[in-house]
DNA sequence: AAGTAATCCTGATCGC
DNA sequence: TGCGATCAGGATTACT
């Protein structure tokens, strides 16, 4: 599962290979992946064909690339590109989008990887299996480039989407759909004392806080369920009873297994996430508690357990995370 | 209104 | 060898 560590290595390796490329040709094999994208297929390539990719972002586990202004038609040597970014700005739709922020006329290739999503970068020639969406590229320095987004279960997407600006200033524009996302905590400017307070106000358990994206974002079950055991907290611990030490103790364990992935590349399962060239990551084997269930747990050697929890599983170890009421 | 449940998806794997 | 059942869970939608 493709959580912040992941996405940001994907984001990594697109950046360098993506930013001043033109969008030069795209296939949609198959229009599920187009689930977050408002209008049909054709929309969706005319709108994203002719464009500049100008560079890679990411908030959480949204990954996007800010496009240029399009030019008047796509494959011809277009002299100017008499820029009409403009206009697009979804007249009044966004009513729902987030309630704050503002449209300004630029817009963004958005891409999520859902569960199984993989973005790989390839050469004109090469074709992988279950590419739903395909892009070919022309780099300036680089020469031609194509960029497959491969999608086993379809829960990922890509859409072109507006970018807002939120009143959340600071960094500038954020896709509309990202919008009422919270910053992830590997951001220098996630707050802290915000979360914290939030975090206390909630009336649920902490893990579903971890996975509410609103609260902080990038976190998924993996992470959750890691950051938690290192914290030494249960994961259905009410988080208003949770004290203020432990509530940053936590948040301190999550910004610390977030980096540590990072560092060794994110964690795979077999081919399920792979960068953007198709190499695994190796976090895989510093895990501690997810997917450990019926090993010892690293810290007492008694056996880690897995509950249902969430539609999902919840690995933890009974002795050492028990839930802990307030005398 | 906040909190929770339902929903979407299919390739790989397992058991018989 | 074949086939059906099972499994994985992020984000959105739809309820209560």
């Amino acid at each position: 599962m493709p959580e912040l560590p992941e996405v940001e290595v994907v984001r990594a390796g697109l950046e360098p290979a993506v930013t001043g490329a033109l969008v030069t040709s795209v296939t949609v094999f198959d229009e599920r992946s187009l689930r977050r994208h408002t209008g049909p297929g054709e929309d969706f390539v005319d709108r994203l064909e002719g464009r500049t990719v100008l560079s890679a972002e990411r908030r959480g586990k949204f990954l996007w690339l800010p496009l240029g202004a399009q030019a008047r038609s796509a494959g011809s040597g277009q002299a100017h590109s008499t820029g009409t970014g403009q206009a697009r700005s979804t007249g009044s739709g966004q009513a729902h989008s987030t309630g704050s922020g503002q449209a300004t006329g630029a817009e963004a290739l958005v891409v999520h990887l859902g569960m199984s999503g993989q973005v790989l970068l390839r050469d004109r020639a090469t074709d992988d299996r279950l590419t739903r969406i395909r892009l070919d590229l022309e780099h300036p320095a680089h020469g031609p480039l194509r960029l497959n987004f491969v999608d086993q279960r379809i829960f990922g997407s890509m859409a072109i989407d507006a970018m807002l600006a939120t009143p959340d200033a600071a960094v500038g524009l954020v896709p509309s759909q990202v919008a009422h996302i919270a910053r992830d905590p590997l951001d220098p400017l996630f707050d802290d004392r915000l979360f914290l307070a939030r975090l206390a106000r909630r009336n649920t358990g902490v893990k579903r806080a971890l996975l509410d994206q609103t609260l902080l974002s990038g976190v998924g079950n993996i992470y959750a369920d890691e950051a938690l055991w290192a914290a030494r907290i249960h994961y259905d611990q009410p988080t208003s009873t949770l004290s203020r030490a432990r509530a940053k103790l936590l948040l301190a364990e999550v910004r610390l297994v977030l980096a540590k992935a990072l560092g060794e590349g994110g964690t795979s399962f077999d081919a399920q996430y792979v960068n953007v060239n198709g190499a695994s990551g190796y976090f895989s084997h510093s895990l501690n508690a997810y997917g450990q269930q019926g090993k010892p747990c690293p810290r007492c050697g008694r056996p880690i357990v897995r509950e249902s929890f969430m539609n999902r599983g919840s690995h933890f170890c009974p002795f050492c995370q028990r839930v802990r009421l307030p005398v």
